[in-house]
DNA sequence: ATCAACCCTTCCATCATGGCAAGGTCAAGG
DNA sequence: CCTTGACCTTGCCATGATGGAAGGGTTGAT
């Protein structure tokens, strides 16, 4: 038995302690055994799984996604189907994201070539960012 | 004096009197005057200040920006290129998470693209998140 | 007088992660 | 044997921006 400490389980899979403990906290990873003194010790299934999870999350998948997945992954009479629906649901929520922060820099990165930059106080960035109107007191966009 | 409550800023800016008061909190915004019984009543110049916040946010901009904003906003000696550094560093940063969502949300629909999505129970999407080598105890990707 | 709508403060939750503190344990070297 | 450093444990607090709920006070209209 190939057992190893959480500091070594970190290295060997890219997740920090800290969150090792977490994920055991929250239930997304079995308790590890113990040894009399209360460490921790994991072992090769307990690795695959880290593993799995790292992998998961660089790919954006949050904590639920990664449950569901990880249920799937030991569910031998899953279907492909079912993974694909959370695969394609995620890529859905980063591509709005993205979309979301692209709108921001573009419309931001528009002010930017208009402004000057240099030292005098005239700003348009400032300007689009302050109401125009200055009687109003409501605010439209 | 065209005083109004925290639900008619909030009304006139967009911005929730939840987060009002937050900003008063964190002293991004100037405390309003109070009436005897503690009401907050907000003028002319709380909802332009309001508006501008909700309109740096709708860009993106973190409260940290925001507030020096506020303030090269206020400075009539500012230089326009003290707002143009801020706001091309923002766009760097948005730019820099949206092409961090872009790799992951390529990555993912790639392997939709390979996965059946059947009933079968082989799934490409598992396989690339299940460490592939099963005796290692560590993971390289 | 009552009732709805509003106001106040304070605490808790999100999501994933890091940090710090206080205390226990273990292995190597003097 | 004792010290030292590296490790382990738990628990609390913080992030950033926002929402929610609890619990209590005020106002205005019916």
């Amino acid at each position: 038995m190939t057992l190893v400490t959480i500091k070594q389980a970190s290295e060997a899979t890219g997740v920090s302690p800290k969150m090792i403990r977490h994920y055991e906290s929250i239930g997304l990873i079995a308790a590890p055994t113990r040894t009399e003194n209360g460490y921790r010790y994991y072992g090769p299934d307990d690795i695959n799984s880290l593993c799995f999870i790292r992998r998961a999350r660089d790919l954006g998948f949050p904590f639920e996604d990664i449950r569901q997945l990880l249920a799937l992954l030991r569910d031998k009479r899953r279907s492909s189907a079912e993974v694909k629906q959370i695969a394609l649901r995620h890529v859905a929520e980063l591509e709005a994201k993205a979309a979301q922060l692209a709108t921001m820099s573009e419309a931001l990165k528009r002010l930017t070539t208009v402004c000057p930059g240099n030292s005098s106080p005239n700003c348009p960035i400032l300007d689009a960012l302050a109401p125009s109107q200055q009687g109003k007191l409501w605010c439209n966009s």
